[in-house]
DNA sequence: TATACACATGACAAAAACGTCATATGACAT
DNA sequence: ATGTCATATGACGTTTTTGTCATGTGTATA
């Protein structure tokens, strides 16, 4: 294995990493509606706030939500390019699959 | 959160699971090239010949490689389907957001 | 400038994922 | 039938990731 194919597929598992959690995704699924503060998000979620702004600011630093401060609140939004044209993929995807990622033991949960 | 939403995050989530991984990665990355036996793979990567058939049995039962006997090995082939549109999108992603990503704290390594 | 509200940060315990070791199964050749 | 090559499986310790608690920072309003 040469070091540029170690990095290739270093940066491409962090990319989907970032996306490899309920949480993270849970967010990104409500910000796909409209942008929302992040008290919005905690209550819609039921999530603590912590753990929002925990996980908004992994999203947020790799691109995937942008944000804006509104007077006490920041406003986040999700960065459509990426997501959309992704989540069309994944949707195909999980048609067929969907049932066996749920118990692929090496995902397990 | 609806149980709908759950559903909805954690099969999402799982998708970007099953690729959040560089040794799964790095055997997609070879496999695009060309199909190969897993002997050929754990060669290839410097990977041992046992965790290489982990993250094959992984990939395969998810849908991103499919494998046929032939003879005394097994021909791993990547399902391209989902994987070439999928990496098109997140090479653009990564143009802009790569060395974010390396230093998002949240996705450590 | 004090107080409340909104959000962010740091640290840490609990849970989950990874890689490795030992070993099992399967296929072919002798 | 037995040996050998190729791959798969199970179990387990280590590492990584996760969510939470305590607390810090920023913004507005009185």
């Amino acid at each position: 294995m040469t070091s540029q194919s170690t990095e290739w597929s270093t940066s491409h598992s962090l990319f989907f990493k970032a996306l490899a959690n309920p949480a993270r995704m849970s967010i990104i699924s409500l910000l796909h509606t409209s942008q929302r503060s992040v008290t919005e998000i905690s209550d819609e979620l039921g999530f603590e706030q912590t753990m929002v702004s925990h996980h908004l600011r992994c999203l947020s630093f790799c691109g995937f939500v942008k944000s804006k401060r509104k007077g006490k609140n920041m406003i986040y939004a999700l960065n459509k390019e990426t997501i959309v044209p992704i989540l069309k993929i994944v949707e195909k995807h999980l048609e067929k699959y969907a049932s066996n990622l749920y118990s692929c033991d090496a995902l397990e949960r």
